[in-house]
DNA sequence: ATTCCATGTATCAAGCTTCGATATATGGAA
DNA sequence: TTCCATATATCGAAGCTTGATACATGGAAT
C-alpha cells in the first residue's frame, strides 16, 4: 500500500506520543500496527524525522537500544504534541470530506 | 484543506461516474460537496484529467455546456469503471489502517 | 462604451514528498 | 567467515500540487 503525502510525518509524531522512539523501531512499528501492509523506507522514514526536528515538533538525543545498539531516539516537543492533536483532526476532517464525495459523488 | 497527493484522481473518477463533465465543471463540484473547503485549481484539475485520459480511464469530446459555452467533457471508459470500485476500495483500507495508528499509535 | 467578472482550457516552474539505491557500521549466528 | 538484522544517512528519479501566466468568450454593471 502507498502511503499518502503528508500522512507519514502525522503517524510518527502519533507513534512517538507514546513515548521516545528511534527511527528504524518506528518504521517497524507501523510496519507492524498496519498488519505489513505498511512499508515505509528509510529513504523516506528519516528525511521525515529530519524535517519534523526541523520544523520543532521533535527533539533527538543519542542511545542505546534494547539490543544495546546505539541509536538516534526521537521525542514529542510541546509543540509537537499540540501538533499531532492538530493533525488528527484535520485528517477526520479530510476524510469526512472525501467520504461525502465517494458517496455522493 | 489540502488535497492529497492521489486522492484527486479518485474524486475525479468518482464524479464522472454519474455522467460526463468538463474541467471546469468538476472543480465546482468538488468544492460544492466539500463545503467549500476542497478548492482544486486548474492547475491540478487539468493535468489530472490528461492524466487519467492517457492511462485510460476517461474519454474526451467537444461539447456545449449549459450556458452554451464549449467545452471539454469528459467521460468514464469501462476500465475507468473498473477504476473507480478499485480506489475506493484502496481508499477505505487506507483509511482503516491509518484510524489503527493513530488509535493505538 | 467599457470595464469587470465568470466561464473555460492549457502549460510551466517551483516545491515538496516518496521511493529505491547506495553507503557505512556493528555484532550475533551459522 | 559469511550472512543477516540492526541502525543511520543521503542522493537522484519520479510524481503530484500549487500558483502564475496565457488565452478566449460573453453577460452585466457603470
Amino acid at each position: 500500500m502507498e502511503l499518502m503525502q503528508g500522512t507519514l510525518d502525522m503517524l510518527i509524531l502519533k507513534i512517538l506520543a507514546s513515548g521516545k522512539r528511534h527511527g528504524y523501531d518506528i518504521s517497524k512499528r507501523i510496519l507492524l500496527l498496519s498488519n505489513s501492509s505498511l512499508k515505509v523506507g528509510h529513504g523516506s522514514m528519516y528525511p521525515a524525522l529530519h524535517r519534523l526536528e526541523k520544523k520543532g515538533f521533535v527533539n533527538s538525543m543519542m542511545g542505546e537500544t534494547a539490543r544495546g545498539r546505539s541509536a538516534k531516539f526521537y521525542e514529542l516537543t510541546k509543540h509537537g504534541r499540540e501538533q499531532v492533536e492538530q493533525e488528527k483532526q484535520q485528517w477526520r476532517d479530510f476524510v469526512a470530506v472525501i467520504d461525502v464525495i465517494l458517496e455522493e459523488g
